[in-house]
DNA sequence: CATCTTGGATAGTGGAACTATCTCACTAGC
DNA sequence: GCTAGTGAGATAGTTCCACTATCCAAGATG
């Protein structure tokens, strides 16, 4: 198909096509000649994929590039495919540079350890949750250790759903990881809207 | 205090913070003349709010400002609390003006119904949950029902704890609801990774 | 053959979030 | 009192991002 036809089925304009293609986001068509090139369902699905992870996932495009070189990459050996996924999610939510401060650092590895839960106590991911606690505190939410406590044990609910659900084959299992990690974030955090409304609901039935 | 130390106190530039308050996100000092204004703690909290939102949060500026309206807005009655805050949420989660296709929301109306959830069927989150769906679904991800009501049980009980920590007080509740569910959404992102990693090292341990 | 597309290259646009400069009143030190 | 320096406020400029519009030459189309 041509590239005309990648915009209609695909419902990007041609230019942003373009655009991707010089960024590297999207493969270039098999050139026929000087003025055709032909793509394929590849290209369409590369497309959705670009658009879901810019729009629903929220991501800037160089991120995007980034998941993207990892998601197709051959050759993660079995035993890494977890790590490698891991290092591209931390890449892909890297905001800020700076880093929380030591000590809220500590409460979570802290934390962490009075839980129960076997991470590796330099994980960067703790440096995030560390900086979003922080962030409930300063702004006075009343989030404590015994909250954190309740909300892990149900989180570890879903990452165990997630886990189930990996692939066997390694190379879809780093595309499954990465993808369902970040896209599926977007499904939790509107379920969590409507459950609120659901539970709230039942309690004010419920209550006075 | 001036506005350098304010700059100090906060971390924030004196070039920013005079944006901020431009921009209205800052409410002005007490003018003492010409060249001297007084800014105190609620100048802190504020600057840090507005900061948590942003890097944290990942909203807007002109989103933070419609939100910082709401919860500081006296004259909310008690009835329409979760209302308010909700009418906020939408605002404050609006990425792209496209709406997901009418087969995907159903869809969501229809699982949401099996699943036994009591939720107004216009409300603006399930066009959300219908667009994070069909973008796992072109992701070939494997979200199917079955899944999403697993995840749904989890999440519920996420909710649950959001709710029971809601206080009494109908002023502090909006500010409550609104925070709690901007600001903990990264803490519980952030618990998600961690909590792959470990249900996926014990599996390692507890497996092949 | 004349016209219309197409792909590729280059430059321009608009919004967001700052940042730098300028002016002028005021204040502190002498 | 006088001068040097600082702070507040206003204005204009910068940087980055994600596109978008224009141009051109080669090739397809009628």
């Amino acid at each position: 198909m041509r590239l005309a036809e990648l915009s209609a089925e695909s419902g990007v304009a041609v230019a942003t096509l373009k655009y991707y293609l010089r960024e590297g986001l999207l493969h270039p068509g098999r050139t026929l000649s000087r003025t055709s090139a032909d793509y394929d369902e590849s290209h369409v699905d590369r497309v959705r994929l670009v658009r879901a992870l810019s729009e629903v996932g929220g991501l800037s495009l160089a991120t995007i590039e980034q998941v993207l070189e990892v998601i197709t990459e051959p050759g993660t050996d079995r035993l890494h495919v977890l790590e490698a996924a891991q290092r591209t999610l931390v890449r892909a939510g890297a905001r800020t540079p700076d880093g929380a401060d030591g000590g809220s650092t500590q409460r979570v590895r802290d934390w962490i350890e009075r839980h129960g839960w076997e991470i590796d106590p330099m994980d960067p991911f703790i440096d995030d949750l560390a900086r979003a606690w922080e962030a409930c505190d300063h702004a006075a939410l009343g989030l404590d250790e015994d909250r954190m406590d309740r909300y892990a044990e149900h989180v570890e609910g879903i990452a165990t759903v997630d886990v189930s659900t990996v692939p066997e084959d390694p190379e879809a299992a780093v595309r499954h990881v990465v993808l369902g990690t970040l896209l599926v974030d977007p499904v939790l955090v509107a379920l969590r809207r409507l459950a609120q409304q659901h539970v709230s609901r039942r309690a004010e039935r419920v209550g006075p």
